[in-house]
DNA sequence: TTGAAAGCGCTAACAT
DNA sequence: ATGTTAGCGCTTTCAA
């Protein structure tokens, strides 16, 4: 492999020169561009990033930080943060920390050790205190799940209107007795989809029925037939299910149609996200369509503002209830 | 950000000294050492990969080709190759090409540039005579789809006999009207689960109905929907399925549902992968089990072995038959 | 318009 | 056991 040593040698020109001619830089003449351009063909050469980049003081990285790679909600938004970084000569390093913290140390360090210029968080479970320390050094924004009245920059929707628009959609159906498969609470979009939920529920006078609220642990589809299973022990049965991810809501209906039972005239239910999948299930699942690929993108130009030291400010995007067999007859 | 030199400043020591301190170089007094880690500490030094990259001439990356973040499968895979990374002090670039040739590029020059230190790829679509050239001056290994007869290694199992297995069983149930849905057939894989499906049928004497076989472009599940519907446009109706991915079969099992017929009473089903999400389907799939994890976890050592300059063979892991609902009433 | 040279932060060969 | 120093490949300032 070449360097750019040799091709300023075979040019007869410095290396000055041959990285002005890499960088587009205008002073160049047209003869001596020629040479270099020659030079470069001849030797099969490719500039290396590992001295660009030395040089740079940047990766060029960004660093993605996801919990689950298995969750098909993330794969949208990482689409549009990949297309976008791209598009800006970025690439990105894409994390999956399990909800590890010993696994988020180390991506952490990658930032802190330069191998990555800056962060998009996805985690909920992330340990925010350390992301503020590093956020002292380095730029980072917060992707879907955020930090209420925090400093730090992020991308999200409202996730109480939706909650509320959804559940909402339920009672104008006629229903009353509707439960809540919601995630951990120690999420603020749990909070908040929880706070949307009897915020609907209380503006029609329905009591809000502890025994109808499920807390699951993640939002894996297991979780989401162990939480119906649950819901079918309690003393009166629900008429409307509404879960907070489409994940737990396909679940939630394998395991209404485990029992025999019809959605949506046994059991209507309202999922979360819009994945691919919620439009394969029978029925068709109704859910909350999140806007994925554009908060992928505005986050990665988001980072990569901040990057340039181009102060970013905090955007919400809006949501979209979409309305399928799952509540329609 | 501290650097070497203010460490082995404050330390008292020279660069050197700190550099056999953070490589756990055994030649360093207790007392040199405890006097480095404490300015370490002090100045909450952290070393620049930059720096350290340069001059290894390594990057410690390994770029993942993949055709679509949104296929599961991947996801396990991808799971196994992170993980094997981590515990070897890699990372993995995440790169989706979409099967589209400019992206490839982009990437192929990220490898040529020294910003991945090699490549594990998993797109069928891959343009083999660049992945050659490529491999010429880089460490490269296929993981599931490969170049059969060429002189990459592999990781992969044998599509051919899995797929004898699913058709097999089919016809142990007593179906004789076998439908294949399988993927364009430019790719190994898909060669390989057809020859195997004609093997099956060939070994009972049942002949093979070109009506019954479907070819897709992608293996989304809108192309099961598809699929499925020409296969009900055909004269004499199959009584069962194979799909070469459990998203065809999903998108299959979906039509079959909307037509108001039952799985497998009406139809019967098999889809290959495992995915996660087809044990939510109602019924749940029939499919064949791909050792995902694993595969991705001997892609990666394989890889990192090959960047070590150790010599890799192929390897072909084992599948297994998982039968489920819909193929069982 | 071009070249010389410094230096990004680190490692390792060599010297002591 | 520790220090000196060259150099990985590049960009950029300064000088010509």
């Amino acid at each position: 492999m070449a360097n750019i040593q040799q091709v300023a040698q075979k040019a007869g020109v410095s290396v000055a020169t041959v990285s002005r001619v890499l960088n587009n830089n205008t002073t160049v003449s047209p003869e001596t561009r020629l040479r270099v351009e020659n030079a470069i063909k001849d030797l099969n050469y490719e500039p290396s990033m590992l001295g660009r980049n030395l040089r740079n003081s940047e990766s060029r990285l960004l660093l993605v930080l996801i919990p689950s790679i298995s969750n098909p909600f993330y794969s949208e938004i990482i689409n549009g943060i990949q297309n976008t970084a791209i598009a800006n000569n970025y690439n990105i390093l894409l994390c999956e920390t399990d909800s590890n913290p010993e696994r988020e140390n180390i991506y952490f360090n990658m930032v802190k050790n330069k191998l990555a210029d800056g962060i998009i968080s996805m985690d909920p479970a992330v340990n925010m205190q350390k992301l503020y320390e590093l956020a002292e050094n380095h730029p980072i924004i917060l992707c879907s799940e955020y930090d209420e009245g925090g400093s730090l920059p992020y991308v999200t929707i409202d996730s109480e209107l939706a909650a509320y628009h959804a559940v909402k959609h339920l009672i104008k159906l006629g229903h009353k007795n509707i439960a809540l498969i919601n995630s951990d609470e120690k999420f603020l979009y749990a909070r908040q989809r929880r706070a949307g939920y009897e915020k609907a529920l209380k503006e029609f006078d329905i009591p809000v029925h502890k025994e109808w609220i499920y807390n699951t642990i993640h939002v894996d589809f297991q979780d989401g037939v162990q939480a119906m299973r649950k819901l079918f022990q309690s003393n009166e049965r629900p008429s409307a299910v509404f879960a907070v991810s489409d994940t737990l809501a396909i679940g939630a209906l394998k395991e209404i149609n485990v029992r025999g039972l019809k959605v949506p005239e046994d059991m209507a239910i309202v999922g979360f996200d819009k994945i691919n999948f919620s439009n394969m299930t029978n029925p068709t699942l109704t859910t909350v369509a999140q806007p994925m690929y554009e908060m992928g993108c505005v986050a990665a130009g988001m980072l990569m503002n901040s990057i340039k030291g181009i102060r970013v400010d905090s955007i919400i995007l809006d949501h979209e209830l979409i309305i399928r067999e799952s509540t329609m007859g």
